[in-house]
DNA sequence: GTATTATATATGTAAAGTCATATATTAACG
DNA sequence: CGTTAATATATGACTTTACATATATAATAC
């Protein structure tokens, strides 16, 4: 699962709580790849605790509830490590708004629009989220090379988030073409179509 | 549940069986955007009949098994169109390959190398798919309307692909670029960088 | 002749993800 | 002064997805 592996890797970085996974690492760091909800990653801490890949320390605070600090053992290592080199499927894609698109003819135009402007919002924000998140470079030349690899997964976000806001202006241009279309008489569209196919 | 939406809209546009809505309209119409077993299917089929919003039609076969087709009634088309105006959230990204880019400093370079050329095959088939989906023109302006909808989902497929291919060739420059930087002295990395935060 | 693929439906089970809620304290807001 | 937000962990219940397997027949491949 690749869940634990995530959380393995993010306490290489730094032993952390639950917590601090989920609002530092899971919401912030590594948002556009993986997301997990907080009673999951308890959860996951808990059974990887169990088998031994982390360990854990009661840290007593007397003004916040106490924390519960999260370290990656040699065993956990090694168990990243063997993941870290097996091949990974593709990710699978679910989204229900092209779902929606493609059966948008059953819909009238203005709520088509409504529906593509709310997705571009939505992509507007990941994009300006991903475009602030600065990595800067760093002498160390093993920081640099870390640093590397995480600029390249915000670049593919922003990539995919940038192709994203232009497909939805195109979304959004045919949309208008074809509500114009309508509004004129039907039997403009009679002349002869060699390219179709049936 | 989007399944059950994609499955309504689906038998919109004809009855079938939950073979053919796996072989036919899953695994290759929308597969770039909605992915199901054929397990998911069948009991998301029985679950929407007891809903009433689909009835099936038992046709008996001499030579093959017997179809179970599957029709829409006015009751899943209200339905459908309920749920074609509900706002739906962007898609969750999950994507166990960004996970192990994340953390790819841990691995050596042909291994990081043999991950991307890997990946690179799967969105190359994935865009090659894509490309070949072809949704010719048609007089009909309801069939045409319907077409342009189909066609709009297959280009943001066809444009995410390219941005990972694009991306994928600047990943595998990067690690090239870091691996050659290892082989030299490391005192290389110590000159000033004025634009390091920390 | 035997094995595999295609057609067709169905269930058992497990893993993964979501949503709600409980507990407890402090700080900030209006 | 009361409510909300932040810090911090945890569980119950449910939905969704995935994987394996069972059944049955015909056609095709080797």
């Amino acid at each position: 699962m690749s869940l634990t592996h995530a959380i393995l890797g993010l306490l290489t970085i730094t032993p952390m709580t639950g917590y601090e996974l989920k609002t530092q690492a899971f919401d912030n760091s590594i948002a556009h790849f993986w997301q997990a909800d907080q009673a999951q990653i308890y959860r996951a801490l808990s059974a990887m605790a169990e088998q031994g890949w982390v360990e854990s320390r009661l840290e007593i605070q007397e003004d916040r509830p106490n924390r519960k600090v999260y370290y990656i053992t040699e065993a956990g290592r090694e168990e990243l490590h063997r993941w870290l080199h097996t091949e990974q499927p593709l990710p699978v894609h679910r989204e229900p708004f092209l779902v929606q698109m493609f059966f948008a003819s059953e819909l009238d135009t203005a709520t088509i629009l409504n529906h593509i402007a709310r997705q571009r919002e939505g992509h507007a924000a990941r994009l300006a989220h991903y475009e602030s998140i600065e990595i800067s470079v760093h002498d160390d030349p093993e920081i640099a090379r870390k640093r590397s690899f995480w600029r390249l997964t915000v670049e593919i976000g922003v990539a995919v988030e940038r192709a994203y806001l232009e497909w939805l202006d195109r979304c959004e241009a045919v949309v208008r073409e074809l509500d114009q279309l309508e509004s004129q008489p039907h039997d403009q569209a009679t002349f002869p179509n060699t390219s179709a196919t049936d």
